[in-house]
Formats: structure tokens, C-alpha cells, sequence
RNA sequence: GCCCUCGUAGCUCAGCGGAUAGAGCGAGUGACUUCUAAUCACUUGGUCGCAGGUUCGAGUCCUGCCGGGGGCACCA
């Protein structure tokens, strides 16, 4: 029996007991609070109903408890029901019943700890969207962590995820990087503001290699084309360390398109019709202040050359023309700005503010020997996304990252990190999988079939083997919450105390016959609570992008 | 000044309004002839920044203050 249906039988009994005494029914809400007490000696699980509608009832909390204890323990599932502290009902599972998260588990397979919490829902899921006018730095990596891991998670929850990465190939930054670019082909020093570092100049080669006339070229011709190819080279490398990280994105959108199309003279045209925008010293703003924002913002400059904001917005209402219900900005807390005048532009464009969602992330802060690094990314003294891979692996690096609330500022110390130890959770998680793996394996050398539906589950009755049994149960809804909270972290935690009760239970209980032992029935039933365990180790780690090796 | 965010063990961080606040690292002591010791058990370690408020109940929600980080462009 699951979290979930449990809190359905409780609040159904609880629905009985009340109709039973007339009293009234509707103080019970919706969806009632099943959670596991810290305190073993609690039970395993607990709920706080009575406490929640005692006072609308005008009924002590201990004897609305009692009430429900006594219903709850009359039924099959429940081998006890206990009243404690104030009015908590603690409860204990048959240990049958609680086997069938087991069951449960195996015959839902990857499928397991999915949803429908957002099904059907189009979501546009935009992050990390660095310029591409160097490699992805520290903070773009914490972003393709935290944020791929964000689409696995809602896409378990039946969300339709695009996965989309905004490249900013318009404007001065890359004007700047396309003369960087010319600079380092000619051996000459980088422009003032301009971009600095090895890739400046590999990259400036190979455009010349490309192009062996580039810089006989007229002026205007020579910017066009390192500018254009420029870009292009370093969106390769942006993607294929992307890729190289674990993630993939459904669609690069270009900037400039939006510029080249047309569509942004377009929106302008649209917010000047519909009276959003006005004229103030010869330029034009939008009225984002009567939307929540802090100030009105220049949409078309005083010099007639649209601002930053005239394409986001035109490029919101390309995303919702493409169909996303949620538009999703995953950005660094240097943009947090951004999150009134994206709301403002939504509903400035007579759309709904509540499309707009924008998650903030913190900075990360890299540290080596316990001391912080400083990084410029003009300066070209960059930790980048593929340093940080050779440094401590894929796997370890996606884990740092996404191991944290986006909310705190991270520190990474690379010299802790890189050390290949149990220092890092992250084989912690992994030796789990890696354990159970062998188990299995030596379960299919032994020759025994634990497939059988008739295998007896109730035998799993060891503290270890409930504990562990029910921090399985525990997958979905941590799934589910992680995904409606924006939270991927707490997948990583929780993969934490799943591979915790699963080390405890295999140091606590053999699973595998030992010398000429006949294979026992409890045998069996521990392998399918292995083969449980190994699945949702599996799953959890795939939601992180996180490999889940066999042997380590 | 205004906005966002954080403040929990020596360090890095968890903590869905619930009961005696947790994990890893660090420090210390034990456990492998037996399914992977990258593990487990025990010990050490806390005015949850401060002060009010809401609540049967606050680390969690609200207000104020203190401290760290980040913003507050006709840059992108």
C-alpha cells in the first residue's frame, strides 16, 4: 500500500466515522497529510487529521483520534493504530499490505514514481542560454544540471517539455566578440570590452581556415563573416559540451531570426497600436509599471534600434504561438530583474502574467584549497562547463549541482570534488545501485527465478526491510513535489536516504542462499525487495542525468 | 534607498506547519574466511542570525531588524 492510497483510506474512514456521529463531513480536506514520523516508535506513518479538524468540529482532537483509530485498525491494511501527543494517529501497515509497494514497484518498472500531476501540460523549459561568445562558464553548468534535471522531472509527471536554449547572436557583445575574433587572427591585441583566451584565437583560425581571404575582406564584409562564422563555431562547441554533459536541447533559438523576420518590428507595431507603449524622449517605452514592474522600460531606443527587451518579448509570444501553456526562465540571480518586465510584457501583450514563470538561481562560487576562485569571462580566466567535466567527471559534476537548492548559493570545492572518494554523495547513490547489481547477478548464477507473482512478501518483516520498503514508497510523491516546487534537488536527497536504508538493510539481512543452503522463500522475497530497490535507484538517478553503473 | 535570495553542527548542505532538528565530510572507537568495507554500528558535535506575531503546534508562514551574496541601463 502506498503513501497515496493509504491517505485515501484514511480520509475515507475518516469520511465514515464522521457521517457515523452526524457531524460534519466537509472539515475534511481534500487531500489528507500521510507522512512517515521520524521517531520509529511512531509507527509507520502518521496523520494529523484529528489535530487538523477537531477545533472546526468542536470536538477534542484525542477523541476525534480515538474514533478514527479504532475505524482505521478494524481494516485489513492497518495492524495498528495508535492516538499520541495531542491527537496524531500512528499508524502500522500489515506487513502484507505494505509488501505491495514491492509489487507495486517492480510492475510499474521505470514507470515507477511517474505521475499525471502535469499532464498534458506544454511547457517551454528555457535555461542556460549563454552567449555564445565563449564557453559555457560554472554558472551556465549549474543551470544545465539543475535545469535538465527540472524537464526529466516534469516530464515524469506527464508535461510536454521543450527544452529550449535562447542564443543571443544579435547585438554588441557579439559585435565585440566578432572584432575579439579579427584581433587574435592578426596577432594583435583583443579591443577594448572585447574577449580574450585560447578559443578567441582557435576560433579566429579557423574561420581563416575556412575562409583564407577573411581579412582582405572590406571592413564591413570581414565583420559580417567572423561575426556570422564566428557564432556558428562556438554554438558547436556550446552543444557538444552540452551533449557531452548529458544535455540536449529540442530547439536553439536564434535571436536574430527574430530581428531578420521581421517579428519584432512586428510585436513593436502590435504594443504601439494597442496603446502599450508611448513616446518619451525620442524613445519608445512600455508601460511595464501599470503590470507590477519596478519601472517603464525602453523597448525601441532613442537611436530607433530595438532594446533587448522588444525581442524577448517577441520572442514570448513566439513561444506561446508555438503552443507552451508554461513558459519557463531558468536565470541566474544577476537577472532577477527580468522577472517583472517578462510578467509585464505578457500582459502587456494582453496574455496571461501566470504563463510567465521565472526561477531565479544562485551563484556558484568555486573554490580551490578552500579559497575562492575569480573568474572573468572577458579576461578569459573562465572554469568552463568541460573543465569542470575533466575535473571530476560528468556524473559528479551533474550531482554537485543539482544536489542543492537553486536557491542557495553553491560553493564547489574542486579540490574535494576531484578527490574520486566517497568525500562525493555521489558514489554514495551509485555503490547502491552497483551493490544491488551484483546481488541480482549472483541471483541469476544461482539459477533462481524471483519473477513469481507468488512469492511471499509478507516475510519482509525486519526493520530494515519496512524502512526500506517504505522510503520506496516514498518515490512518487517526492517526484511529484519535486516537480510542482520546481525542486529537482530533492531527488538527489532523496536518492540519499533510499541508498542510506538500502546499505542498512544489506548490512542488517542476507539475501542470497549461503554455501549448500536451499534457496528459501525469504530469500526470494528479499530479492524482489533488491530488484525493487535497484529500480528505483535507477529511475531516481536517470531524473538527474546520473549514470547508475553495474559494477564499480 | 528599493527588489531578490541566503543565514541550521568545525566545513558543505538537507529539512511537504508536526512529535526528541538530520546527512555527508572532519575527529574518535569498533565490524570483512561469508551476497561489493566506495559499506555498517557506536561516539563527538546545535541559543536553527536576533526580536515580535499567527497557530493546538514554527527551523518552516507573516512583520521588523542584523549579516552575506546578487540586482536596480536608451548593455546584452
Amino acid at each position: 500500500m502506498t503513501p497515496a492510497v493509504l491517505a485515501d483510506l484514511v480520509r475515507s474512514t475518516a469520511l465514515a466515522v464522521l457521517a457515523d456521529r452526524g457531524l460534519d463531513t466537509s472539515v475534511v480536506p481534500e487531500s489528507v497529510t500521510v507522512q512517515r514520523p521520524r521517531n520509529p516508535e511512531h509507527g509507520d506513518y502518521a496523520t494529523n487529521l484529528a489535530l487538523q479538524s477537531a477545533k472546526k468540529l468542536g470536538v477534542p482532537p484525542r477523541d476525534l483520534a480515538t474514533w478514527l483509530a479504532e475505524a482505521l485498525v478494524a481494516t485489513d491494511a492497518i495492524s495498528s493504530a495508535d492516538i499520541a501527543g495531542p491527537g496524531f494517529v500512528n499508524l502500522r501497515l500489515a506487513a502484507d499490505a505494505q509488501a505491495g509497494i514491492v509489487r507495486e514497484t517492480l510492475a510499474a518498472g521505470e514507470r515507477w514514481g511517474t505521475g499525471d500531476a502535469m499532464a498534458g501540460l506544454k511547457v517551454n523549459l528555457e535555461f542556460v542560454s549563454a552567449n555564445p561568445t565563449g564557453p559555457i562558464h560554472i554558472g551556465g553548468t549549474r543551470w544545465a544540471a539543475a535545469g535538465d534535471a527540472l524537464g526529466r522531472v516534469f516530464t515524469a509527471q506527464g508535461a510536454e517539455v521543450t527544452r529550449e536554449y535562447y542564443i543571443n547572436d544579435a547585438g554588441v557583445q557579439i559585435d565585440r566578440f566578432a572584432e575579439s575574433l579579427i584581433a587574435a587572427t592578426k596577432g594583435e591585441a583583443p579591443p577594448e570590452d572585447g574577449y580574450k583566451g585560447a578559443y578567441v584565437s582557435d576560433i579566429g583560425a579557423e574561420v581563416l581556415r575556412r575562409n583564407p581571404s577573411a581579412l582582405s575582406l572590406p571592413t564591413e564584409e570581414r565583420h559580417q563573416l567572423f561575426r556570422t562564422v564566428g557564432v556558428e563555431l562556438m554554438l558547436g562547441e556550446i552543444k557538444s559540451s552540452l551533449h557531452a554533459f548529458g544535455t540536449d536541447f529540442d530547439v536553439f533559438f536564434s535571436e536574430l531570426t527574430l530581428h531578420n523576420s521581421g517579428t519584432v518590428e512586428a510585436t513593436v507595431a502590435r504594443l504601439k497600436d494597442s496603446g502599450q507603449l508611448y513616446e518619451n524622449e525620442g524613445a519608445w517605452w512600455l508601460r511595464s509599471t501599470e503590470y507590477g514592474d519596478d519601472k517603464d522600460r525602453v523597448v525601441i531606443k532613442a537611436d530607433g534600434r530595438p532594446a533587448y527587451i522588444a525581442a524577448d518579448i517577441a520572442y514570448f509570444a513566439d513561444k506561446r504561438k508555438r503552443g507552451a501553456q508554461l513558459c519557463l526562465y531558468l536565470l541566474g540571480a544577476d537577472h532577477h530583474g527580468y522577472i517583472g518586465r517578462l510578467k509585464a510584457a505578457a500582459a502587456a501583450l494582453g496574455d496571461d502574467p501566470g504563463a510567465v514563470e521565472v526561477l531565479i538561481g544562485q551563484m556558484v562560487n568555486l573554490l580551490s584549497d578552500g579559497k575562492p576562485l575569480r573568474m572573468s569571462k572577458r579576461a578569459g580566466t573562465v572554469l568552463t562547463m568541460e573543465d569542470l567535466v575533466e575535473a571530476i567527471g560528468v556524473d559528479a559534476a551533474r550531482y554537485a549541482l543539482t544536489r542543492s537548492s537553486t536557491d542557495s548559493t553553491l560553493d564547489v570545492d574542486l579540490d574535494l570534488w576531484s578527490r574520486r572518494s566517497n568525500d562525493n554523495p555521489v558514489y554514495y547513490v551509485q555503490y547502491a545501485h552497483a551493490r544491488l547489481s551484483s546481488i541480482l547477478r549472483g541471483a541469476g548464477d544461482l539459477g533462481i527465478d524471483i519473477t513469481g507473482s507468488e512469492v511471499d512478501l509478507a516475510l519482509l518483516t525486519h526493520d530494515r526491510e519496512g524502512d526500506l520498503i517504505r522510503t520506496i514508497g516514498e518515490f512518487p510523491r517526492v517526484v511529484r513535489s519535486a516537480a510542482e516546487l520546481r525542486e529537482p534537488h530533492r531527488v538527489a536527497h532523496y536518492l540519499e536516504s533510499l541508498a542510506s536504508a538500502y546499505h542498512k538493510f544489506y548490512d542488517a539481512c542476507r539475501v542470497l542462499p549461503q554455501g549448500d543452503e536451499e534457496t528459501s522463500p525469504l530469500n526470494v522475497a528479499r530479492l524482489q525487495l533488491c530488484a525493487a530497490s535497484r529500480q528505483v535507484l535507477a529511475n531516481g538517478l536517470r531524473l538527474l542525468g546520473v549514470g547508475a553503473p553495474e559494477r564499480m
